[in-house]
DNA sequence: ATGTTCTTGACCGAATCGGTTTAGAGAGGT
DNA sequence: ACCTCTCTAAACCGATTCGGTCAAGAACAT
């Protein structure tokens, strides 16, 4: 469109120069640029507050990844990998239980944001991005690849536990707060604090689960 | 700094021009302002975005306001008397319930955001913005005025009725997700749903009341 | 020393920034 | 009809920042 032409990247040598660098230099500048990303978004998201967040020189990232597009369309790809890997390793559609399901899915979260904790909101902003230079490619991505988060789905989960007068439609929006909030929470803890959090989070399930559920299904603890 | 030297608004003849708008015109470009500097925080967000937003021209923004920055402050004003006016109004000291505090607490919340309903997103980026052109203007209005924050705060609350197993910290814990979720979720509403949704979040705690609270402190429904 | 690889600060044209000026559209008075 | 006068947007300003490049120094190996 407009910038000059290129005659680079033809094959991808660009991103190997990335690639042969060492795990803990490449996870410093992705969770750089996933942070941008995520909180401002691909257009207002400059390769200089990557860099500086980074602690590297704007040129370099231009010599690892050819262009901010390629950067960007990198970390979808990539986290759209960790996401499927740990959803097919930890998913397990056998467990019906409305509760067990919900830690389930934290559990998984959690692990995602081990690997890189800016995951989650990098991709909650890449669901709603809608710069031109972008979008396009992120709905091939999206229509290409199965989506992980079908597969997290509540579908043939077990309901008839509940106590009769519990509003289930209100239990699960409630849920679904907790999970936004409980998420943001993690987000700006330090690494160390995840497996807390997410104990936190279990017991406070555990706890809704000795309420809400009819006194047979309820565990001794 | 770098601008040029400023003769005009000495004494805020230029705030005039927008307050003798109409109150319709005048909502749409306040909440339009709220909503890109909530977003984007204070230097990502350009006049042209709000200006945009609002369905007028960039110049007018300069016409109304001056300069972004006295927008922006403007703005911070703004949020601050409206939260001290509903607050003073609606909180109840007497009230010692925990879920009533509650209750009250997002009564207020959505009483605010019924008259801007980016307000508590807008607050939340100034409570962290960091830019040096405003920082030290935030922090000068912080001070000075009785933070509204203070008042809400959960002391003096009647803990006693909780069952003796709950975990108390526990469930703050979960109520502030709850809480957090719960504003998201309002901030994409449209006004219409504001009191639909308070409904659901009360339900939810009288839900939860029911099953926390020994049985002598349940009422009958 | 010499060649090679990394890395960067300075730099490019284009775009956008905050902010100003100009000029047209419209309302109202005469 | 004409003349103000107000409101508004488009065009414009210099400065900054944008995505992206490049020449030249640091670092390392030989």
């Amino acid at each position: 469109m407009r910038q000059p032409i290129r005659s680079k990247n033809f094959g991808g040598e660009i991103l190997e120069k990335f690639l042969s660098l060492s795990q803990e230099k490449r996870n410093v500048i992705i969770d750089a640029a996933l942070r941008m990303f995520g909180a401002n978004g691909y257009k207002k998201a400059s390769v200089s507050d990557i860099a500086a967040a980074a602690g590297i020189s704007k040129a370099m990232v231009f010599h690892y990844f050819g262009t901010k597009k390629a950067l960007y369309l990198y970390l979808i790809n990539l986290c759209g990998s960790i996401m499927m890997n740990e959803v097919n390793e930890k998913f397990d559609n056998s467990i019906t239980d409305f509760f067990d399901r919900i830690k389930m899915s934290s559990q998984i979260e959690v692990s995602v944001m081990k690997k890189h904790a800016a995951i989650p909101s990098f991709l909650a902003s890449m669901y709603f991005e809608n710069d031109e230079e972008v979008k396009d490619d992120i709905k091939a991505i999206l229509d290409g690849g199965d989506d992980f988060r079908n597969k997290i789905a509540f579908a043939g989960v077990d309901t008839s536990k509940f106590k009769d007068e519990i509003d289930l439609k209100l239990v699960m929006k409630m849920l679904s707060w907790i999970a936004d909030g409980y998420t943001k929470q993690l987000s700006n803890q330090s690494e160390f604090d995840f497996d807390t959090m997410l104990n936190e989070l279990n017991e406070c399930l555990d706890m809704l689960k000795n309420n809400f559920y009819k006194e047979e299904f309820v565990r001794i603890e």
